[in-house]
DNA sequence: CAAAGTCCCTGGGGGC
DNA sequence: TGCCCCCAGGGACTTT
């Protein structure tokens, strides 16, 4: 489930607890996640500093003063969990450090008495250890397509990745190498905010209404990053679930539900659009 | 190359 | 209460 603003959110989390923390321990308790964890990893981790954390896309990278960076992906129902028995920051409530239980795969202690859990119900989330230098080159990231949030993401971008395209919009701007970070539901969003019908193939989108979808897409990932940030003053501080936007959803799991645009007398719809639910107004939305 | 389909995995919810 | 079935979804991989 996590798309950009809940990884932003989690990443948010993560940085007051690891930044400038050195790994003391790493207990890898499976061999693997989606794909094996690389070679060596607890020993690459243990006494490692953290140095910085980005977000590239849904992924998370970790800086490490041993040269390498940390890559992690929540996949669907990846978590990270900070534990600490001692308030470490005003405002800051973490959970009790326990042991690991079900489905937390990695366990990372810190110099600082923290400890982090990754845990994920589902195993589609994946950790990697990769080179700092190069690490835009692993092959997970090489092929991204430009940040929504970043200066490259403009309208003009978008004109020229749709031209030809004869796959609907909807699949398009699921599409990490055309923009990186969407998933289903923002997209779902963004449509209904620009008006813009997801069967609407992408080349047949019109300047004007790509024109609108940027700023569109740009307003619904701000608005759920700043809802996550909101959570994070809660006592929740990594678990992005909390972070989530659900009560503001306009269409997003709304099938039935009357369309929130003033005047509009229509009802969401839910469609499947290459296996995946697409919600969106009959009204609003051409 | 593009586009569509398949698969991985498990918890949760609906139906009975 | 319990069981069965289906769904959720990111993204690599496979097929068309």
């Amino acid at each position: 489930m996590p798309e950009l603003p809940e990884v932003e959110t989690v990443m948010r989390g993560l940085e007051p607890v690891m930044l400038d923390a050195v790994v003391t321990k790493a207990d890898i308790r499976r061999p693997n996640l989606r794909w094996p964890f690389p070679q060596n990893m607890a020993a690459r981790l243990e006494g490692a500093k953290i140095l910085g954390l980005r977000r590239r896309s849904k992924y998370i990278l970790c800086d490490l003063s041993s040269q390498e960076t940390l890559l992690i992906h929540l996949g669907m129902s990846g978590r990270m969990l900070i534990e600490a028995d001692d308030v470490k920051m005003p405002g800051h409530f973490y959970d009790k450090i326990s042991p690991a239980e079900k489905h937390d795969h990695v366990v990372l202690d810190f110099d600082t008495g923290t400890r982090v859990k990754f845990n994920d119900a589902r195993r589609f989330g994946s950790m990697d250890l990769l080179p700092t230098d190069t690490a835009d080159r692993h092959p997970l990231l090489a092929s991204l397509g430009p940040e929504p949030l970043g200066n490259d993401f403009h309208a003009d971008l978008l004109r020229a990745r749709f031209e030809g395209r004869r796959t609907p919009i909807k699949s398009a701007l699921l599409d990490q190498k055309i923009i990186a970070g969407l998933g289903n539901i923002y997209v779902c969003e963004a449509l209904w905010r620009s008006g813009i019908s997801p069967k609407r193939l992408a080349r047949n989108i019109s300047a004007q209404k790509l024109d609108q979808l940027v700023p569109s897409i740009k307003d619904v990932l701000v608005e759920a990053i700043e809802a996550g940030g909101s959570s994070l003053k809660d006592h929740r501080q990594a678990n992005g679930e909390l972070g989530y936007f659900q009560h503001n959803f306009s269409v997003y799991g709304r099938e039935g539900e009357p369309c929130r645009t003033d005047g509009c007398v229509s009802d969401i719809r839910r469609i499947v659009q290459s296996g995946r639910s697409s919600f969106y107004c009959p009204n609003c939305q051409r």
